[in-house]
DNA sequence: TGATGATCATAA
DNA sequence: TTATGATCATCA
């Protein structure tokens, strides 16, 4: 129950409107993970093998978003997400980015436009972070924020992948991280062993392996770069 | 090396 | 238990 690598008290001022968003974005890029983490009283970590979430969460609250895990956008009054995406050494992101879980129940019966991902990606503070792993962890510098919206060509690529997954997953109950364009679903729990039963009300049970909603890097690099790529 | 599949911590 | 936050570890 150490409190020293987890910020005890919540942030005193959220952010009202998107300008001061970003202002508080401009005033932590540039510095260090060490910096952030002193101004807030915690602890840095070793490493981010035990503490995946940490660098995040801390980001979270030093923005003024609401802590937690309320599936809702991260400034709910402003209806933006904030993700934190990590970059390798040629400034690139690293790794493909988590979004949402996916909900096996509204597989059948919701649409794009309503879609819980859709609403997470309809505006997005993108926060890059270095994240090699030659460079420790309070050493790593945070880029400049994007606040981001798809275009409308980005939408419909994302609507195509996400109907595309959903009709698969209707089909066949699963489907494997190979698929999609910019989009792929990933295990997403745990571990592996983890699963989860529904019963239908026709009585039929259904197990399946909870999964989650990632974006491909370089679908997340031409939102940093501001252009498309590939 | 990069991408896929697996995994870790915390809060409600 | 399931949502959130992501990165790790392995295999091709």
């Amino acid at each position: 129950m150490s409190d020293d690598i987890y910020p005890t008290m919540i942030h005193a001022s959220p952010p009202d409107t998107e300008a001061e968003l970003v202002y508080r974005c401009q005033q932590i890029a540039g510095k260090t993970v060490g910096q952030l983490a002193q101004q807030c009283s915690v602890t840095v970590p070793a490493d981010l093998r035990r503490h995946k979430g940490w660098l995040g969460n801390l980001l979270e609250r030093i923005l003024g978003a609401d802590a937690g895990n309320q599936a809702e956008p991260d400034f709910v009054a402003l209806g933006i997400e904030l993700k934190t995406i990590p970059l390798n050494t040629r400034g690139e992101p690293k790794e493909s980015t988590y979004v949402c879980t996916v909900n096996p129940r509204a597989v059948t019966e919701t649409h794009w436009q309503t879609s819980w991902l859709r609403r997470k990606l309809s505006k997005v503070l993108w926060l890059p972070v270095e994240a090699d792993k030659t460079i420790s962890l309070q050493d790593r510098y945070i880029g400049e924020a994007i606040l981001w919206q798809p275009s409308i060509q980005q939408e419909s690529v994302l609507q195509q992948d996400w109907e595309d997954l959903m009709e698969i997953m209707i089909a066949e109950g699963a489907v494997t991280a190979r698929l999609g364009r910019y989009l792929q679903i990933r295990p997403k729990a745990a571990n592996s062993r983890v699963i989860t039963r529904q019963i239908g009300y026709d009585g039929g049970e259904e197990w399946h392996h909870p999964c989650g909603f990632y974006l491909r890097t370089c679908f997340t690099q031409q939102i940093l770069s501001g252009k498309a790529c590939c």
